[in-house]
RNA sequence: GGGCGUAUAGCUCAGUCGGUUAGAGCGCAUCCCUGAUAAGGAUGAGGCCCCAGGUUCAAGUCCUGGUACGCCCA
C-alpha cells in the first residue's frame, strides 16, 4: 500500500551515522551559505555583540579548546534565531614569548643572545610564520566542531593595522599620565644577562647551600635608643651580599615583639620567635611592642660601603613578614627583592643598586668592588664578625633558582621597566566590574574582584623581540614622545612610514629629529630613539574590542556600533588573564569596560581526573573524538554535561551516553514518526490543518503539548541565564517523556494511520513537539537538529534550522493541573508495574482488576485512567475504598511540611500525637468531616487530610505496592476466561515476531493458519480469531495448514503453530 | 602562605524556598515488554550527603571552623 502514495519524508534508518551525517550537514551549510544567510537576514536587526578571544595560535590545538568555543557557537546561534544580529569575528593572538619560545626551539637557538646572532629580523620572520602554521588546524576543528565563525576576515594582534591601535592607546594611556616607568624586579641570570620568565624560572631550581646570617642592627632612635644600655634589632638574611644596600627593617605590625638580654646585651626579635632564634641563656626583659609601635625607629645600618640619596634605615611595617623562620624582622633591599621594592614604595624609600649588569658590585666599593655578588657573602660575613655585628652563622640549604641555560644563581634585580598605573584606575574597575555580569556569579567578588581589590600595576614592558614595539621614542636629555600612529611617526620622523611593518628591528630604525636641537651637534645627540622593549601580550588582546577593527584610524563607525560587547567566554585561568586585560584597557581608554556578560568555565580534565598532557599520555585529540562520537555528541558534553563552571572529565564512556540516552533517542522518535507517517495512509504537513485544535485533542496529546510549552519557556530562560546545563537536563528530560511515554502510550494511535480519527490527532502533536524541540536543540547540537530539520520542515519552512525563528511558548496550552495528573498517573503505573514484578504475573496475562488509593486519584480524568488499565493490562480500575474497610490496613504519617508551617515548635508534639491515634479511626474522621481532633498538651488540635500521610493497603489477595501514601493493588485471581485471553496476546507476539522476521513491511497484509495441539490454546486461538487478525493485520484466520509455501512459527511453549503468507 | 571553587551510591552527576523515605545515568544482578527492537522498561543491591561544632521544631541544604582535591596568585 506504501507504494500508493509518494513518501511525504525522506526514509530516516533508525541505525545512524552521526558523524557520516555531520559531514553531510557541513557539506549542505557550506554549498547553501547558511552562516551567511543567517547573518544576511538578521542585518538591521539589533546587534548583539560577541568578541572572540583570541586563540594564541601557538601549538596544536586540544580538547580544551573546544569547550570554550561550544560557548562561543551556542549562544550566538540561540540569539540570531531570536532575531539578533551576531557578527562572528575570529582572531588570533599572534605576539608573545610562547611563539619566540617554539621558533627558539626550532631554530635551535638558546636565548637572547643567540637570537641578536641570528637576527632580530630573521627571527621575527620565523615568528610570523610559525603563527601562520598553527591557524590552520585552528581552522580545521574549529570547521568540524561546527563553530560559526568568520575566519576569512580574522583579525591578528600582529597585523600592522592592530598594532597602530594598540599604539592610540598607549598614547591615550600616555597621555593621561599613566604610563611610567619604574624599576621592576626581575628574576636576572648576570651571566646571560637576561631576565627569565616564569616559565624558565620553573625549569631552573637547585638545592643549595648558603650562609643564614643573624646580624644586629643597633638601635639609633625610639623608646630603646636610651635604655642605659644597648639594643639591637636582631636581622635574619640568607643573602648577606644584599646587607651592603640594606635599605630598611621590616616588621609585621600585628606581631609582638620583645626585648631579650643574656644579662650583658639586648636583642628584639619576634616573640614567638624568642627561644628559636635565640637559644638558651636568653631571658625576655619584659619591655613588649606591636610592630605597629616600632614605625620609623632608625638604626645604625651594617655596611656604610654605598651612598644613600635619601633618608632610609628604619623600622618599616610590612604585612607579607612572616614568624615562620628567623627573627620576625626582615632586611630590606629594594634593589634585588620584589617585597622589598614594593615596600620601599610605599615610604618612599630610595632604591640602591651596588651589583652593576654583570653581576659584581661596583668597582669603586671598598671591601666588595669588582666582586661577583654570590661570592662576596664571605667576606662580608667575616668584616661582620670582625665588627661585632654578627649574632649567629648557620648553613641554610634551600630550592634557589637558577639559570636554567647555565646554571648561574639567578639575582632577583631592579631593572627600568613599563608600567600602567592601574592602582590610579582601581576605583573605577571595580565600579566597571560592578555593572558587569559574571557566570558563574561568584567570580565577580571572589577570584576576580579579590584581584581587583589587590590590583597591582600592570607591569607592561618584555625585553624581547616579536611583540608590539612600545611606541615611546626618547631623547637623549630624557625627553619622551608616545606616537598614536604610524601617520604620527611619519609626520615626527619626516618620512613616509605608511608602508612600515611596525616590528622589530624596523621600528628601531626610525628615529625622530628634534627641531629644536642645535644642528652642530652630531646626530646622536639630537635625535629621538625607540625605548627597546616591547609590550605584554596581553595588552595585545586587551585591545581587541577596537583593535580588531583597526579602529580608531579605521572602522571606527564599526567599532562604536559594537561597543561593548555583550558576551564573552573563556575558561576560569583567564580571570587575570584576558578578563582583566579587556576590563583593564578599555576603561583606561574609554572608561566603560568592554564587555557586559562574561561566561567562565571551568577546564576540562581526562578521564583519570587529571589535566591532559603528552607526558601522561590521556590526550584525546579533538578531531578523533568527533570522528568516533560526533560534533554533536561533544557539543553537548561541553554545554550540558555537569556544571560547565566547574572542572569535567571527558572521556569515552560520558560521550557514548550522550549519543545514546540523549541524541539517539532524539533521533529515534523523529525516525519512528516518519516510518508512520510514511506509511499507509501517509501524513504529511497540509493534514496539520485538518488536526483537532490543541484544546479539542486526547489528553495524552494535551499535556505533550503541555509540557513542550512549558520547555520552550524554561529552555528560553535558561539561554538566557547563560545556563545550557539547565537546557541539557530540560531537553533531556522533555525527550524522555516524548519517546518512552507520549510515543509509547500512543503507538496504536500511529497504527492506525494518518487518515483514522485517532491518528489526526497524535501525528499532528508529534510533529509539533519535534518541530519545536528541533529548534530548541538547534543551538547546542546544530548538526543532528539541522539533518531532522531537513527531514521534517514544512514547504514553506527556511531551508535550515538555523535560519528558523527560535520558538515562543503558548502559555495557554500549559496546563499545571494536567501535568500534575499525569505525574500521577505514571506514579500508580510504575508501582502497578513493581505489583505485577513482585506477584510474577507477566504483563501479557490480563488481570481483572486494580484498586488505587491514592489522594487526586478521584478527580483523575477517565482518559488518565484508561492510560493506566491499558499499560498495567488490567480489565478495571477501582478506587480503593470499594473494598470493605474491614479489609484495608491503615497508616498514618504527619506530614512535617505542611504540619511545620502551622505549628512551628510545636511540629513534634502534633506528629508525636498523630502517631498515637488509632490509624483506621483518625483517617476515617478526616475522610468524613476533613478534619481530626488530635490531643496535644491536652489539648484539641485540628489537623486536616493534607497534614497526614495516609497509607492503606488491601490484606487478602492482592499483589500491592505503594510510596509515598500511593498504593496500587492488583487482583491476582486468573480465571480461565483470563488466562485465554492472556494466551491469545502471546500468540499475538508469536506472530508479530514472524511477521518481521519474515521481512514484511509494517502495513502489509497477510493470510495466517494455525494449528494447536495445546487445547486450551486451540480454545483461546479460536475464541479471539478476530482480535488476533485485527492485530496481526490477517485478513482471515485459518485453523489448518496452507497449501504451498508459508512462513511458519511453532510455539513448543503454548503447543501451536502458526504460518503467515503476506497478501 | 593568600584568594576562589569543589566534596552526595563503585563511577559521572542532579538535588528548587530548610520539611523527616536523598534522586538520575553508567556499571552489576534479576526480570519484563516489544510493529522504535543492536532500542525500551521494571525491580534489586549499593549512601557517615567529607569531618566537627552551631542556628532551627526540622539541615544534604543555612552559619563557623577544619580536612582533602582543583584552579589562580605569591
Amino acid at each position: 500500500m506504501s507504494q500508493q502514495h509518494p513518501q511525504p519524508f525522506p526514509a530516516l534508518p533508525a541505525q545512524i551515522d552521526l558523524p557520516a551525517v555531520e559531514h553531510d550537514v557541513l557539506r549542505r551549510w557550506e554549498e547553501q551559505k547558511v552562516f551567511e544567510r543567517s547573518l544576511e537576514q538578521t542585518r538591521g536587526g539589533p546587534n548583539w555583540v560577541f568578541f572572540e578571544g583570541p586563540p594564541t595560535a601557538n601549538g596544536e590545538p586540544g580538547v580544551h579548546h573546544i569547550e570554550a568555543r561550544v560557548f562561543k557557537d551556542v549562544f550566538p546561534r540561540f540569539k540570531t534565531m531570536k532575531g539578533y544580529h551576531v557578527e562572528r569575528k575570529a582572531g588570533w593572538d599572534c605576539h608573545g614569548l610562547p611563539v619566540e619560545v617554539a621558533v627558539e626551539k626550532e631554530l635551535g637557538l638558546s636565548g637572547k643572545r643567540d637570537i641578536e646572532e641570528f637576527g632580530v629580523a630573521e627571527f621575527n620572520r620565523r615568528c610570523r610564520e610559525s603563527v601562520q602554521r598553527n591557524v590552520d588546524a585552528f581552522t580545521a576543528m574549529t570547521e568540524r566542531m561546527g563553530y560559526w565563525v568568520n575566519m576569512d576576515e580574522a583579525y591578528r594582534t600582529m597585523d600592522p593595522e592592530y598594532v597602530e591601535s594598540v599604539w592610540w592607546a598607549l598614547k591615550t594611556i600616555w597621555d593621561k599620565g599613566l604610563l611610567v616607568q619604574d624599576y621592576r624586579i626581575s628574576p636576572y641570570c648576570p651571566r646571560c644577562g637576561t631576565t627569565l620568565s616564569d616559565h624558565e624560572l620553573a625549569q631552573g631550581y637547585e638545592t643549595v647551600t648558603d650562609p643564614s646570617v643573624y646580624v644586629r642592627f643597633p638601635v639609633t632612635s625610639g623608646p630603646l635608643a636610651d635604655a642605659g644600655r644597648p639594643t639591637s634589632l636582631l636581622v635574619w638574611t640568607t643573602t648577606p651580599w644584599t646587607l651592603v644596600s640594606n635599605t630598611a627593617v621590616a616588621v609585621h605590625p600585628d606581631v609582638a615583639y620583645v626585648v631579650a638580654t643574656d644579662g650583658t646585651e639586648r636583642v628584639v626579635v619576634a616573640e614567638p620567635l624568642l627561644s628559636a632564634a635565640l637559644g638558651d641563656g636568653w631571658e625576655p626583659t619584659g619591655e613588649r611592642f606591636e610592630g605597629a609601635e616600632m614605625e620609623r625607629w632608625t638604626y645604625q645600618r651594617p655596611f656604610e660601603l654605598v651612598d644613600f640619596p635619601e633618608p632610609a634605615h628604619y623600622v618599616v611595617l610590612a604585612d607579607y613578614v612572616t614568624v615562620d623562620d628567623g627573627t620576625g624582622l626582615v632586611h630590606q633591599s629594594p634593589a634585588f627583592g620584589a617585597d622589598d621594592m614594593a615596600v620601599a614604595r610605599s615610604y618612599g624609600l630610595p632604591v640602591v643598586k651596588p651589583v652593576r649588569a654583570d653581576g659584581t658590585f661596583e668597582a669603586g666599593l671598598d671591601l666588595v668592588g669588582g666582586v661577583f655578588f654570590k661570592t662576596a657573602d664571605a667576606t662580608l660575613v667575616a668584616d661582620l664578625k670582625d665588627r661585632g655585628l654578627l649574632f649567629r652563622h648557620l648553613d641554610y640549604e634551600h630550592s634557589y633558582p637558577h639559570c636554567w641555560r647555565c646554571h648561574t644563581a639567578l639575582l632577583y634585580y631592579a631593572l627600568p621597566s613599563w608600567y600602567i598605573r592601574t592602582t590610579a584606575a582601581k576605583d573605577e574597575l571595580l565600579a566597571q566590574n560592578e555593572r558587569t555580569n559574571w557566570y558563574p556569579e561568584n567570580i565577580k567578588h571572589g577570584r576576580y574582584g579579590e584581584w581587583l581589590r589587590n590590583n597591582i600595576d600592570w607591569s607592561l614592558s618584555r625585553s624581547r623581540y616579536w611583540g608590539t614595539p612600545l611606541p615611546i621614542w626618547e631623547f637623549p636629555d630624557g625627553r619622551r614622545i608616545c606616537v598614536g600612529s604610524l601617520a604620527e611617526l611619519s609626520e615626527l620622523s619626516g618620512q613616509d612610514l605608511s608602508a612600515l611593518d611596525p616590528h622589530r628591528p624596523y621600528v628601531d630604525d626610525i628615529v625622530i629629529p628634534d627641531p629644536d636641537a642645535d644642528p652642530a651637534l652630531p646626530l646622536e645627540q639630537r635625535v629621538a630613539r625607540r625605548v627597546p622593549e616591547v609590550i605584554d601580550a596581553w595588552f595585545d588582546s586587551g585591545s581587541m574590542p577596537f583593535a580588531q577593527w583597526g579602529a580608531p584610524h579605521r572602522n571606527d563607525a564599526v567599532f562604536r556600533a559594537n561597543f561593548p560587547g555583550d558576551y564573552i567566554c573563556e575558561a576560569i585561568d583567564q580571570t587575570r588573564g584576558w578578563f582583566y586585560s579587556l576590563m583593564a584597557v578599555s576603561t583606561l581608554v574609554f572608561g566603560e569596560n568592554s564587555y557586559r556578560n562574561v561566561l567562565c568555565l571551568g577546564h576540562i580534565l581526562a578521564e583519570d581526573g587529571r589535566k591532559m598532557s603528552k607526558h601522561l599520555g590521556n590526550i584525546l585529540e579533538p578531531m578523533e573524538i568527533m570522528d568516533r562520537h560526533g560534533a554533536d555528541a561533544l557539543r553537548w558534553f561541553m554545554a550540558a554535561s555537569g556544571s560547565p563552571w566547574a572542572p569535567r572529565r571527558v572521556g569515552h564512556a560520558a560521550l557514548e551516553e550522550i549519543v545514546r540516552k540523549v541524541l539517539l533517542t532524539y533521533y529515534n522518535t523523529v525516525s519512528f514518526f516518519t516510518l508512520y507517517a510514511n506509511a499507509g495512509d501517509t501524513w504529511d504537513h497540509s493534514r496539520l490543518a485538518e488536526a483537532p485544535a490543541p484544546q479539542d485533542r486526547p489528553l495524552l496529546d494535551r499535556w505533550m503539548l503541555s509540557e513542550l510549552n512549558r520547555l520552550v519557556r524554561d529552555v528560553d530562560a535558561a539561554m538566557e541565564d547563560f545556563d545550557t546545563a539547565a537546557a541539557g537536563r530540560l531537553l533531556t528530560s522533555f525527550v524522555d517523556d516524548l519517546s518512552n511515554w507520549y510515543v509509547r502510550r500512543s503507538r496504536r494511535r500511529f497504527w492506525a494511520g494518518a487518515a483514522a480519527p485517532a491518528g489526526a490527532s497524535a501525528f499532528a502533536t508529534l510533529f509539533e513537539c519535534l518541530e519545536t524541540l528541533t529548534l530548541l536543540m538547534a543551538p547546542l547540537v546544530p548538526f543532528l537538529a539541522d539533518h531532522v530539520w531537513a527531514a521534517l520542515r514544512r514547504p514553506d519552512a527556511p531551508e535550515s534550522v538555523h535560519l528558523a525563528p527560535w520558538p515562543e511558548a503558548r502559555e495557554d496550552l500549559v496546563d499545571t493541573d494536567l501535568s500534575a495528573q499525569m505525574a500521577l498517573t505514571r506514579r500508580l503505573v510504575e508501582l502497578g508495574r513493581a505489583a505485577r514484578v513482585d506477584s510474577g504475573r507477566r504483563t501479557r496475562q490480563p488481570l481483572a482488576r486494580v484498586l488505587v488509593g491514592a489522594k487526586g486519584f478521584d478527580a483523575l480524568a477517565e482518559q488518565l485512567r484508561d492510560q493506566i488499565t491499558e499499560e498495567l493490562n488490567v480489565q478495571r480500575l477501582d478506587p480503593l475504598s470499594v473494598v470493605g474497610g474491614d479489609l484495608v490496613d491503615y497508616a498514618v504519617k504527619p506530614n512535617f511540611r505542611a504540619l511545620g508551617k502551622r505549628f512551628g515548635k510545636r511540629t513534634p508534639l502534633v506528629a508525636a500525637a498523630i502517631g498515637a491515634q488509632d490509624a483506621k479511626e483518625l483517617v476515617d474522621r478526616v475522610r468524613a468531616t476533613g478534619w481530626a481532633h488530635v490531643p496535644v498538651e491536652g489539648e484539641a488540635v485540628d489537623v486536616s487530610a493534607d497534614e497526614l500521610l495516609i497509607t492503606e493497603q488491601p490484606r487478602e489477595g492482592w499483589a500491592v505496592a505503594s510510596e509515598n501514601g500511593e498504593t496500587v493493588a492488583l487482583d491476582l485471581d486468573v480465571t480461565p476466561e483470563l488466562q485465554r485471553a492472556g494466551l491469545a496476546r502471546e500468540v499475538i507476539r508469536l506472530v508479530q515476531d514472524l511477521r518481521k522476521s519474515s521481512g514484511l513491511d509494517i502495513s502489509d497484509r497477510i493470510s495466517l493458519w494455525w494449528r494447536a495441539e495445546d487445547p486450551t490454546t486451540g480454545q483461546a486461538v479460536a475464541e479471539h480469531a478476530a482480535w488476533i487478525g485485527a492485530e496481526v493485520l490477517a485478513g482471515e484466520v485459518v485453523n489448518g495448514e496452507p497449501d504451498g509455501e508459508a512462513h511458519s512459527v511453532a510455539s513448543p511453549e503454548f503447543g501451536v503453530t502458526f504460518w503467515l503468507r503476506k497478501l
